[in-house]
DNA sequence: CATTAAAGAGCAACCGATTGCGCATTTGAA
DNA sequence: TTCAAATGCGCAATCGGTTGCTCTTTAATG
């Protein structure tokens, strides 16, 4: 084994090039990036000397010499719960495909609870041209970084936070939307377990769902809804309630409530949909453990592929100076 | 917002820090780095002064003049099945922590089937020090590729392929403790459903299976064997075949086959482990979706975690050039 | 034909670090 | 006291690109 070890330590340089050429490494340079002044010949002449050498440029070279990495970060928190996982690398492979479509990398980075100092390294380290955050509680230690630091980044879920550039589904309709079609249905006694409050994406989904009732002119029946339910024991708590007000169907927030839900009927041995239905937003990896289960619960599916590729897409806008829109919601 | 939008192009470089001190960048070098003739007053100034004014030097400039990125690519496989998703999830986040805690970042890349053509790009642009390679097939490009290219790399799993750094999880002893195990319980007819023989893993469980028996000095009822199963039909109709043959217990090679039987079992309204027993190993999402199914299984549990830490570890050692282990197993 | 603008190409500085070598000073041994 | 070795530090080249400026050649204009 060679023992320095360095990756491709005999790589051609644009040096090489130029020499093999009798031209300058300017000439060179501007063949390949396209900019500058530079006859047809000499570049097509420089192109194909390259392809068919396959030289490609030393990419930290050209950072030493831009600022810019050609890496973008991809910080998720660290604290995952485990039913979370699935979306944040199902965002992982689309970013990561845009990303290289556009001859960028992906350097995947945690957050710990309100530890940023991996964040933080990665600024300061020069390591990334920016970031992609997907962690949106309100509040967020690391907004405030990467805003004093004049960081360029993309949230991937809605904040609060002003002159943030985010990219999310749009949970206010895709909950009018499931509160909809359950009322039409002609289900009675809806129900609704809402998660925490420092989450933007409750407010939107609750809000959705109070629109749908007035949008199909019903009345809301503020007794069987429970808001900012997170943990287990207030979830127990919230389906005991719900099913001795008789209820009908059950409306989870987010992929972790109904989960436990389905758990605590299952302990209760309550079927679903027979005995109660369950509805849902498919941002995890709920549909692939019903698979399992067996349980039929209504749910409205997201499309994270497109979330991801959307906010790769605008991050590289964004910190190549183009123009972005701040606010876009999907689906 | 900032016209040029790039990362911190505010910051102190080491000039500034030479400068500030009267001292040339040489010796701010040699104080960071600890490495060349410098005097102990002189470095505790610089040292003082560098984190005083929190200077961190820029790793561009660096990996430049050095040839090395403090980046390790881990490649995954871009054609993953579902229930293999929170294994790569749980390795990525050991290694992003180790990785971290000895200044590096993580590069993450995908191999959609043979097409290898974001870990070359990930090559040729210098973008890593060295690759973790989380895909073990037989006869993969990948490997010969990186072989080629002298790049440093460590596989996650076992390969056949010479001289190749490999850390894995000790499938081999697993299947003998979990095989024992069951032999012990009294339980009698054995029966195994295996996967692709592709994948190496499946031999070395297989051995162990046979080993186990050897043991204990019981006889290996081959025909309750099925190897080499790797498609739902093939599955549907080992499992009919095994619950003909009267089998108590049936062991899963992976979780995908193990994921196929359970499924197979509800829909012939089978109970697990009344009916017939389950064991499996226990290296991906099952057993979060164990917690809703409500399914006993037997499994042996691996430490996901060790061998991420473990991988990343060994490539750092690996590019630096340091003496390494060759083939490193687990638990 | 003279004058000027435009185009093509190169020089050399620069990005921010590392490092081999050389010079001066201190230290220690003879 | 003297000379060699060790120590402390800096110069300047280097890594592999980009880019402002200059020079030369060509084309266009009156």
């Amino acid at each position: 084994m060679d023992s320095t070890n360095h990756v491709n330590s005999n790589k051609i340089t644009i040096n090489d090039v130029a020499d093999a050429l009798g031209v300058s490494k300017t000439t060179v340079s501007r063949a390949i990036s396209g900019k500058g002044r530079i006859g047809n010949e000499t570049r097509t002449r420089v192109l194909n000397y390259i392809s068919e050498h396959n030289y490609s440029p030393n990419v930290i070279a050209k950072g030493l010499a831009t600022s810019r990495t050609y890496n973008i970060g991809f910080v998720i928190p660290g604290d995952y719960r485990i039913i979370d996982i699935p979306f944040f690398q199902k965002c992982l492979f689309s970013i990561s495909e845009t990303a290289s479509e556009l001859d960028y990398d992906v350097i995947v980075s945690t957050i710990n609870g309100n530890d940023i100092s991996h964040l933080e390294r990665l600024i300061t380290n020069h390591k990334v041209d920016g970031i992609i955050l997907a962690r949106t509680v309100e509040n967020d230690p690391s907004i405030r970084y990467l805003l004093e630091n004049h960081v360029p980044f993309v949230t991937l879920g809605t904040t609060d936070e002003e002159g943030v550039v985010q990219i999310d589904n749009d949970h206010f309709n895709a909950c009018v939307e499931l509160t909809s079609l359950l009322l039409l249905k002609g289900i009675t006694n809806l129900g609704l377990i809402g998660g925490s409050k420092n989450h933007v994406v409750n407010h939107k989904r609750y809000d959705g769902y109070i629109k749908a009732h007035e949008k199909l002119d019903r009345t809301v029946n503020y007794e069987n809804i429970y808001l900012d339910v997170n943990n287990m024991a207030g979830i127990d708590r919230a389906v005991d309630d719900l099913l001795e007000h008789g209820v009908h169907c059950i409306i989870c927030m987010d992929d972790s409530i109904c989960h436990h839900v389905l758990n605590k009927l299952s302990r209760d041995h309550m079927l679903v949909p027979q005995d109660v239905k369950i509805a849902s937003f498919y941002d995890s990896a709920l549909m692939e453990i019903n698979s399992i289960s067996n349980t039929a619960i209504t749910s409205i599916k997201f499309d994270i592929q497109e979330m991801g590729s959307t906010a790769c897409q605008t991050l590289i806008n964004l910190s190549e100076g183009r123009e972005v829109k701040p606010i876009q919601l999907l689906g």
